[in-house]
DNA sequence: CGGCATACTAGAACAGGTTCTTGTTCTCGC
DNA sequence: GCGAGAACAAGAACCTGTTCTAGTATGCCG
């Protein structure tokens, strides 16, 4: 199953025209996502907006959920990289996590419309987009399990309970676009959470 | 805002009929949610199931996600009240708790496809179905905090750990809805999040 | 240059959730 | 029994994600 053959320039590598595309089409999405959740990154827009054509926009993502799991990976990928350029303060485990997430779930919810649309693509994803899904989640995973560890050697069950904590990030965020529990509510629960799971791992 | 005035029946009580139309139409969404998952769970042909016309059917149920989270209110009741009737084995909380999530686990996923429907149902859930969320979320978090408890007194932090749990239950459900773990998986996630959670509460 | 596959555009077409319209039936107070 | 309003049936209509079709442009290999 090497490369496939000749045709074009070779698979995997886009054109300089290419990755414009691309990129105005993940813009696209995130400004209309920010403008109205969800709801309001339309497909027809989108296209539309970024100067293509609602085929070719499904060919660079074959469906919404994953246009939109893919932008969330790209604004986590910004994220984590300013992450990676500072030591994060904190003198435990639970201090350095929450002060990760709380930063991250701030970041977030100053656009509630582009959370929402994130949030819901990711809860909406089938098999399909699993690899997409994994990005996300294992960039995500990456910066809790830096905090956990902070500048000590690692642990091997820094993995499980980074996994367990961002469960319950991504739950309580759904439960918040639920509208079952309040902006204020998701801190203190995933403060709560991360106390409860990291009691012991000073 | 007392009843509001006399036309019809009072609001809230509904007719024999009524009650017979609505477990109609959420048997039909059973039937099919179980036959193909949530994208065979059609409006059109569970109105035309259950004998009833499509606008019928949205009256009932605003929306299909509200029909699909009632429908696993159903089920969730019926485990509920079966659980009722026994008390939980175990000698610890975690014992208990992996007693009874197992059971329900198992018994969700003996039809890999009504779950599924219901998973996604409430994972698409916004604030409109607040109120149905909370009821498969109360009956839930019922269940797992009667096993903590156990025989003994209730302890103030039940609650929490509970809704950890459940918070973990439903996105290992939801991981292994997006391909993203096997159903073997999602037990031994779930099984060793109770261990972590519940470690010291014995 | 001549083929020829690939990428792209424009727009129609399809599918299923939701809404709307029209006419009928049921319920209840009088 | 009667009239008013709620509930219902039947089906058209609408919206948006997705797919398909026809035609055009582009790059590449011989």
């Amino acid at each position: 199953m090497a490369m496939a053959s000749t045709t074009t320039t070779s698979p995997d590598v886009e054109t300089a025209a290419q990755r414009d595309r691309r990129s105005r089409i993940v813009q696209a999405a995130l400004a209309l996502a920010s403008r109205g959740g969800y709801d309001d990154v339309q497909m027809r827009e989108v296209a539309e907006r970024s100067g293509v054509a609602l085929g070719t926009l499904y060919r660079y993502f074959p469906s919404k959920v994953h246009l939109l799991v893919n932008a969330m990976a790209h604004e986590l990928e910004r994220m984590s990289s300013r992450l990676q350029r500072r030591t994060i303060p904190g003198d435990t485990p639970s201090a350095r996590v929450e002060w990760v997430l709380e930063r991250a779930t701030r970041s977030l919810q100053k656009d509630p419309n582009l959370t929402e649309a994130m949030i819901r693509a990711m809860m909406a994803a089938d098999s399909t987009v699993a690899v997409e899904v994994a990005a996300v989640r294992s960039q995500m995973g990456g910066m809790i399990i830096a905090a956990i560890r902070g500048d000590r050697e690692a642990h091997p069950d820094d993995a499980e309970y980074a996994a367990v904590l961002q469960d319950v990030w991504f739950a309580r965020q759904i439960a918040w676009l639920g509208g079952r529990i309040s902006s204020a509510d998701v801190w203190r629960d995933i403060e709560s959470a991360i106390r409860l799971v990291l009691r012991d791992h000073e």
